[in-house]
RNA sequence: CGGGGAGUGGCGCAGUCUGGUAGCGCACCCGGCUGGGGGCCGGGCGGUCGCAGGUUCAAAUCCUGUCUCCCCGACCA
């Protein structure tokens, strides 16, 4: 029983003057979320409806799979963070209890689910393991923004899965996609999975579920039969427009053109047509020079994940001394390693001639200098994947699946004996999902410009009915009974009652959103009927007062 | 962390430059009218102007310090 006179729903009219993104506005002006601090937010009771809503969705799912829910504290001692590695993470909250103990605010759960693990299987007759639960995670973000978009504080899903070897993990990893894809495609999202960076972290795979969308904070790359996150994606160049070959590099004076783009307009050449020299210092303290195409970007954790190891841009004074004069380096002569990018392909390049106010021309890869190829770019607009030109589109990432390993594991002594009595490793995987993001993912995607439209699966009310005309009123009595009847007929039905004008329930109503709105007003009722609208393009239709009750279940059943 | 901006009733804002004891719209309360897209009339309630010092006869306004929030970027195990 949901009467709006007396629901805490408060509305505004105006938006948050500081509000951007569209999610944050409109949860804010339909009374669903909050602010109680930067990164901080409250659920209002019609929001932590959709919050639960989503949340249950995602219970469903898990439990399909096989999972088990429990509940781990927020609140770790700050040991097992310290034998995982991952104390010293800054945006780990980190705090001492009244003894002075180090206490953190867990960010993730694997250290405790793991350690709850090592301690009670011995045996792989013990696995494998569906372990999750829902849990509020803290993290001092340094950038909280776009209300609950990105937070400090969040509700995540994350499970943890225990198998007793890689082929194990795979099936568990296989399971949560089966189920991932099938909370997307319930929760009424447009959505990806994408290929994502598994990080310094030494997992083996990792994907991303991304909800397209304009506050998205992360870009996803996207082609026929290809999904990827821009920090991982690969594809096709547009080949380059080069002038003819020579038969030998030239010097070109070029005083003061230390860029890509003076160099190019003083040659009269196509930025493509220039290579572009980005020295790196890698942990063990070696330089290297990566070489791309002049119109392309060093993608830093490509580069990473290419050079297995960790590096640093190089400083000017170390390139002036290894190389020459920062904004004429290149290539050719160059005393250090050489990675080249795959997507230089062969012929005559302008470069760096290593000294003052020069470059060379017809500077041809393998000829004039050796490389080690490697795709270290990040792809643009016009590439192509298989022959088709890409797509990239912002994203909210609302999930994500991550093949551990022995991350955890071998850390904290998580092991197993197997047949034959040998200890073992137990291999994991871990999987977060945020019921908070893909609430505001929903509203990013379907909103216009009288508000939210939810997806019939995730609306804080399946139905709204909204009564115009005084208390006591015969729009009143008719209002209640269908109040009474759609309820009974199991939908959720929010009933405006207030004493307020049309135009303010109206507009109330497209706010907030919810996939039908029912109006019991003098004008339809002279006909024996109600209006129903479809929130989503807004259309009405009639439908007569006394059947009403049993058709607008089956009509909200066809709904997106 | 770098850059930019903002703190004045519940929300959105003006007033600050040029010091004189706080105002507008909406919301809210009371009464009446109205009743199909945020309606009208009348009467009200509500603010130590983020906080702390200082200057001054007098500070929302000037000075110093400090806290908080937002946006862009960096970061995001």
């Amino acid at each position: 029983m949901t009467r709006l006179s007396s629901y805490f729903l408060p509305t505004e009219r105006e938006a948050p003057s500081d509000a951007e993104a569209i999610s944050h506005i409109l949860m804010v002006r339909a009374g669903l979320i909050r602010q109680v601090g930067s990164g901080l937010w409250s659920w209002l009771p019609a929001g932590w409806r959709v919050h639960q809503r989503v949340v249950q969705i995602v219970r469903e799912e898990m439990n399909a799979i096989g999972g088990q829910e429990m509940l781990m504290p927020v609140l770790h001692p700050a040991d097992p963070w310290r034998r995982s590695g991952r104390y010293a993470i800054e945006e780990l909250f980190k705090l001492k209890d009244r003894r002075g103990a180090d206490m953190v605010l867990a960010m993730t759960h694997e250290e405790i689910v793991t350690l709850h693990v090592a301690s009670a299987v011995r045996s792989y007759r013990d696995l494998p393991l569906i372990l999750y639960h829902f849990q509020v995670k803290e993290r001092d973000e340094p950038r909280p923004r776009a209300g609950v978009l990105r937070t400090r504080e969040f509700v995540m899903k994350d499970s943890y899965t225990f198998d007793r070897d890689p082929a194990g993990l795979e099936a568990a990893y296989q399971k949560h996609v089966v189920a991932y894809d099938r909370i997307m495609d319930r929760c009424g999202l447009e959505w990806y999975r994408v290929e994502a960076d598994v990080g310094m972290m030494g997992g083996s795979a990792a994907h991303e579920y991304m909800a397209p969308c304009q506050a998205g904070e992360n870009e996803v790359v996207l082609a026929p039969g290809y999904a990827a996150n821009l920090e991982v994606a690969r594809a096709d160049a547009q080949p380059a427009p080069l002038p003819p070959p020579l038969d030998a590099p030239e010097v070109v004076e070029t005083p003061g053109l230390t860029t890509v783009e003076g160099v190019a307009n003083a040659l009269g050449l196509a930025s493509a047509a220039l290579l572009k020299a980005y020295p790196v210092v890698l942990d063990d303290g070696a330089m290297k020079l990566v070489v791309v195409r002049g119109d392309h970007r060093v993608n830093e954790i490509k580069l990473g994940n290419a050079l297995g190891t960790s590096f640093r841009p190089a400083h000017p004074d170390e390139i002036s001394r290894q190389l020459g004069p920062p904004g004429f380096i290149g290539p050719a002569g160059a005393d250090v390693e050489v990675l080249l990018d795959e997507a230089v392909d062969p012929g005559g390049y302008v470069t760096g001639a290593n000294q003052p106010d020069r470059h060379l021309r017809g500077v041809q890869p393998g000829r004039d200098f050796n490389y080690r190829s490697l795709d270290v770019r990040s792809v643009e607009p016009g590439d192509t994947v298989g022959g088709s030109q890409i797509r990239i589109e912002p994203a909210i990432e609302v999930g994500n699946i991550f093949k551990l390993g022995t991350r955890y594991s071998e850390p904290l002594d998580a092991k197993y004996l197997d047949e034959s009595g040998q200890e073992q490793l137990i291999w994991m995987g871990c999987y977060g999902f945020g019921p908070a993001r893909t609430a505001a993912a929903a509203v990013e995607q379907y909103a216009d410009e009288h508000g939210i439209s939810w997806p019939r699966a995730i609306a804080p009310f399946d139905v709204e009915v909204v009564v115009l005309g005084k208390e006591g009123g015969e729009e009143r009595a008719v209002a209640d009974r269908l109040y009474q009847e759609l309820s009974e007929a199991g939908l959720q039905t929010l009933y405006d009652d207030r004493d307020a004008g049309p135009g303010e329930k109206f507009a109330d109503a497209e706010l907030v959103g919810c996939p039908l709105r029912v109006t019991v007003g003098r004008r339809a009722l002279a006909e024996g009927q109600v209006e129903v609208q479809v929130r989503r393009g807004r259309e009405v239709q009639t439908l007569p007062v006394d059947t009403a009750g049993q058709d607008i279940p089956g009509l909200w059943s066809e709904l997106p």
